[in-house]
DNA sequence: GATGAATGAGAATTCATTCAT
DNA sequence: GATGAATGAATTCTCATTCAT
């Protein structure tokens, strides 16, 4: 324990230096100095400096998936409009709380490895195939307008990853609020137009 | 003429390699050896490699920013919608007749240089701004709901440069079809109600 | 300490190769190749080969400024004669015992840098007027003639430093003997008539 | 004869260069842009760097040499004093009317090549035996004092030297006043006392 | 002869990683 | 475990010299 507790440490001092300069302008000997460890004493804890990086990214990947849940239909679940808000603030809530993590991931996890930026390609394409499936499913409940769910996912993936990267530069953003600008804009963007008239208001959503 | 044709030469492998591996995985070595010069020749034409790698991402910079125009009013002027049909079919001609420049802008420029990165970031706070200013237009000609402008800006932005980034990977996108869908998607997402009803259609532009 | 003791090890064998081979002629592969390190275990003691070579600069110009005592006046002080014979004494006996540096001033410190060239100059400048401000005291003690004092100032400088690097060559000078001969030439050159005749000996000092 | 003063055009711009920022910091890009020729015109007259540098350096050492005549006794002849006077301000003209060669011979002529280094101390051995052989003329004349000719023969060439050095940097130097004032010095240095005495005025030359 | 583009050996420097203490 | 000195492969960049036109 006492060992995760030093690779804590390190990873701590590790991700901001990575954050703010970048994997390649940060090298070792600015992360043990950060640290305060000995040189040699980093690799008793990661095997090399890829490594740690690796472990990072990883986190950021894991938490963000874990926040990204899969929408539930059923009489006892929120609206599907509500579980997409929930996803996109429970994700921004990550982005500020984690910034460094999401500056890494956003800016800064290419131009490192071949298998590298693989997994982070498999990482969106999957979150883009969520995005999809659940189009295709809101063109199934007739939410939906059809359109190349593809394209349109990519679009609403891209839009979120932006907005994450814009928010990382200001101090005190309204997660609320942005996550709810976001939806809407979503949300109309793929309505049905049936579903519009139906639900003229702010927060579109399906009526009961 | 003859040292343009050198220089040509020389950018079009370091492109390609840049596209291909990244910045820093990317040597004087392998750039020399693609171009089949002498080591020494690199620096006949450019000063170093950052110099080299500079040129390449101005360039794209500016053939984006060129290919971005501004919305334009007026009796004679296409629709607005068409305007910007327009600017997103020139920027993803762009992305496909110049898909490494457009994998370097995209994937490859952060983690250089402090000021790189500000350049860039620069870059895309820019068109964040003209696409908010377009949205203020149409909202105050009424084809824009109120919203919060420059998040959905944001939205708007990342939706075509996941589009583009998505797109590079693929052997013979259809442009009309990308830019119609991310065009449709967009204009609903911020179309008022009005229009929406005006105009249910599938291009979504003002009737006249 | 054990730091000292390796940057001494390393600059033991630089003074020897700069002395041998001059700056440029002296790479760091030689440098390291004799000291028998690393390439890098160079620059874990020196910043670059400019700052060794500037240390080893540095350390001839303060210990011969330290030689290179102002004549005292005063009843309990030696004889101006004497101080003059003991600080060419001082001098030469330096130019023995650290041969390679000596050398290096002599012979090697042009060419290097802008900055260093005036370096030099400077502390040659510095001798010649102290050298100047003796022999306009020595006029004012009715022991000098008159004359123009910078000139011989800068004769008596050009003969100190020429006998020094002469003498580089030579296995086993004998130190004394040679500081005789300098004075002897020298006080000669200056020398009034009016003392000339008083002290015809060998040793020409003033009569008590 | 158009050959050489090809030779003749490059060489002289070399030797500002030279004289400048001495041989290592000065690199053929410079002197063939000085001379406005091509760079593969240098080597049609040169075949290397050292070369040039080389037949410059000869210059010099030639021109100083052909200038030190030995001292000639005769009744016809100019006194020995008279003679070492002519002798010193040839040089001394030599000094300032090529005072980029001077520059050259004086503070950049080491540090290129072994032969090299050795040529020029060479030279000065040269030098320092003429002197050596005048020293000992005038004690068998018992114009000079017995003294380890040697060494005062090394002071005597140091004096000139420096007094040359230091000349370089002033701009309209008065050659003949100069030249006394080490001849003065000079002579008394090693004057007899028998001589000193006879001759007590300014010019010490031997009374006829 | 003249040109200047091309060459490539050589030099300095960096930095992730190792290993003796 | 902890340390930090040592390592040396890798990389960038320079510049005297060559050679095809």
């Amino acid at each position: 324990m006492e060992r995760q507790a030093r690779r804590a440490q390190v990873l701590y001092h590790a991700k901001r230096l990575f954050a703010l300069q970048g994997y390649h302008r940060t090298n070792i000997s600015d992360i043990v100095a950060q640290a305060r460890i000995a040189r040699g004493t980093f690799y008793l804890y990661f095997q090399n400096k890829k490594e740690l990086f690796e472990e990072l990214l990883n986190e950021a990947l894991r938490e963000i998936s874990a926040r990204i849940h899969r929408i539930r239909l059923g009489p006892n679940e929120p609206s599907p409009a509500q579980q997409l808000r929930d996803n996109i603030v429970r994700v921004l809530d990550f982005v500020l709380a984690e910034r460094e993590l999401t500056d890494i991931l956003l800016n800064h996890a290419y131009d490192l490895d071949r298998d590298f930026d693989g997994r982070i390609r498999n990482f969106y394409a999957h979150i883009i195939e969520q995005i999809q499936r659940s189009l295709e499913l809101g063109i199934k409940m007739n939410l939906v307008r059809p359109c190349d769910t593809r394209t349109v996912a990519i679009c609403i993936l891209g839009g979120v990853k932006e907005v994450a990267a814009q928010t990382l530069a200001e101090p005190h953003p309204d997660v609320n609020q942005l996550a709810e600008q976001i939806l809407d804009f979503g949300l109309r963007g793929v309505a049905t137009e049936e579903l519009l008239r139906a639900a003229p208001g702010r927060t579109l959503e399906k009526p009961h």
